[in-house]
DNA sequence: TGTCAATATCTGATGTATCAGATTTCAGAG
DNA sequence: CTCTGAAATCTGATACATCAGATATTGACA
């Protein structure tokens, strides 16, 4: 009984997302963090809570608390009784690639080492689906594509905590995409980077894929940052 | 004019330090770093907001305010209009020290690539301290310089970013090298090893530098979780 | 006895009032 | 004209009231 039960939960997981319901805080959270990575908000800006909370509709208190957020994401710096400030620049761009590159190539080191057989499938499967997008698809799968393998790569580590680090960087990984990938001979070249990583972890070659992730992101964020700064 | 104004407001900054004030809220959120990491609120345990606002005395606005810090932190999960977790396990503080290892690395490197040789001289005395320390100070001291070798090592890179990436660990840090550095033997081995890493930086060798601090913080990181769990 | 639904209650989410530190303004003394 | 300091004002910090979703309880019905 317990096992049939235990079974149709599961199938229903596939069937069913889970329902997930955002808070105005995170809806706060989430619109300032774009603002302030697309530059909307610029770098030093003073952040004026009466006026943002009013400006979105809401009150300072789900502003406040995303203004903590963006805090301990490193995108607001607050001092106590004077205000938060925006803190977004060339430089902070250059030190999150250099963060994210040193996080992922952890977190893919793991995956080589701790993966089971079903999360390599899954790896495999994307870099296939890649494979044809690279030369018949749209821009905004391939995005899609790019954003599934390191999730599967994340999934595939079992590291949760890393896992959770790297999201904070998430939309920010994201606007940097939408730009890099928007270059043909970079989409080529990705492509290929993708596979190679995903064969470095599936033959559990730890020592390259570590390395290969970590060229990889190194190699996304100088392109970015040439192509925005 | 403008020159002897701007050039009177640095001179200043070094004869006194900007007055910080400390917030409600951020004693709170120290409170709960600490309590979560020593281990008084034990994993999985749900946070109530009223509870704990009373029990630290206040209202819940600056308890809200810093459960979203800890959660950006990855101590505390939260779920809309469910409640916030205590996140903090065996597996969370091995990744803790990936992570540590992964961005003290990267940071290594920076510092051995940029740092100008009045940072060098700071790395140079800290360690010139510790060497004394080691053998005839306390426990607390080197503890002290523990913190202030890793300090000099994040101002002589310039990554500001990073630094407060790490800083969210700090807590977590302190706590490990209290439990560390209680045991001679790696007293003596970990001078070494700052020692080796100082040298690799000012000789400005990036890649050995990269090494040695990693290396430095997964050994200290596997002996704390030795040592505690 | 077990199921289900109405209800009570708990608790997080949000809004608003108020407090207090920081900044600005401006008048008067030197 | 410059400097000082008091008052006005701005704005973040905090407390508290209230709303609404989630959970627990209970009692009736099958």
């Amino acid at each position: 009984m317990d096992g049939t039960v235990a079974r149709n939960e599961q199938e229903d997981r596939v069937l069913l997302e889970p329902i997930k319901v955002r808070s105005l805080r995170e809806h706060v959270h989430e619109e300032l963090r774009q603002a302030i990575i697309s530059g909307r908000l610029r770098t030093g800006l003073k952040l004026n809570e009466r006026q943002l909370a009013s400006e979105l509709g809401t009150s300072t208190s789900p502003l406040k608390e995303a203004l903590r957020q963006l805090e301990a994401e490193g995108l607001v710096r607050t001092e106590p009784r004077r205000g938060s400030f925006v803190t977004f620049s060339e430089r902070q761009a250059e030190e999150m690639t250099l963060a994210r590159a040193a996080l992922e190539s952890i977190i893919a080191r793991q995956a080589a080492k701790h993966a089971s057989e079903e999360a390599f499938d899954q790896l495999r499967s994307v870099i296939e689906e890649m494979r044809l997008v690279v030369e018949a698809g749209s821009i905004n799968e391939l995005i899609g594509l790019n954003e599934r393998f390191h999730d599967a790569v994340h999934e595939a580590s079992g590291c949760d905590y890393l896992r959770r680090l790297q999201n904070a960087q998430r939309t920010y990984n994201h606007a940097a995409r939408k730009t890099v990938l928007s270059r043909e001979d970079v989409r080529r070249a990705s492509f290929l980077e993708h596979e190679a990583i995903m064969k470095a972890i599936v033959t559990r070659n730890e020592d390259e894929a570590e390395r290969l992730m970590r060229e990889h992101i190194l190699l996304a964020g100088k392109t970015h940052i040439e192509l925005v700064f």
